[in-house]
DNA sequence: CGAGTTTGACCCGCGC
DNA sequence: GCGCGGGTCAAACTCG
């Protein structure tokens, strides 16, 4: 069974493991760390999934033509194993440069695009 | 002052 | 057909 598990790869694919790490105690909170991507995301959204008893955090890109979305998933007992998961892909170049990463300009072009089409018939209705 | 972040409410999709 | 779950957006507050 390893197909059933790779043969979809329609958007979310990747996974990565974080942690989280206290930042502002005098506000009582703790602040979520996850490993730097060299993307920049926004926060839109947190919930509680009693469905697998663990907490989640919506990511989205901040770039205009940039539907890819980010999904940080950890367990409220073991924050210390944090998952993130990619939603859609990014159709810009990296806003920001980190260590050596020659992953530029191959044969993802194409289809990052052919799923940004799909991706982008939201409900932007009249709101 | 601006941007980013946080919390709540609302909406849609799917299951039964 | 209705209910529940999950997901998204909006408004407000805080920090830089």
């Amino acid at each position: 069974m390893s197909e059933a598990s790779h043969t979809r790869q329609d958007s979310m694919e990747i996974l990565e493991e974080g942690y989280i790490e206290e930042q502002d105690m005098d506000r009582g909170g703790y602040r979520l760390v996850l490993p730097e991507d060299g993307y920049e995301w926004r926060k839109y959204g947190q919930k509680f999934i009693k469905n697998i008893g663990k907490m989640r955090s919506y990511f989205k890109c901040q770039r205009s033509n940039c539907s890819a979305k980010k999904r940080a998933e950890w367990s409220t007992s073991e924050p210390n194993n944090l998952k993130v998961v990619y939603k859609g892909v990014h159709n810009h170049a990296l806003p920001a440069s980190e260590s050596g990463s020659s992953q530029l300009g191959t044969s993802s072009n194409a289809n990052q695009y052919d799923l940004l089409t799909q991706v982008f018939g939201d409900r932007s209705t009249a709101h």
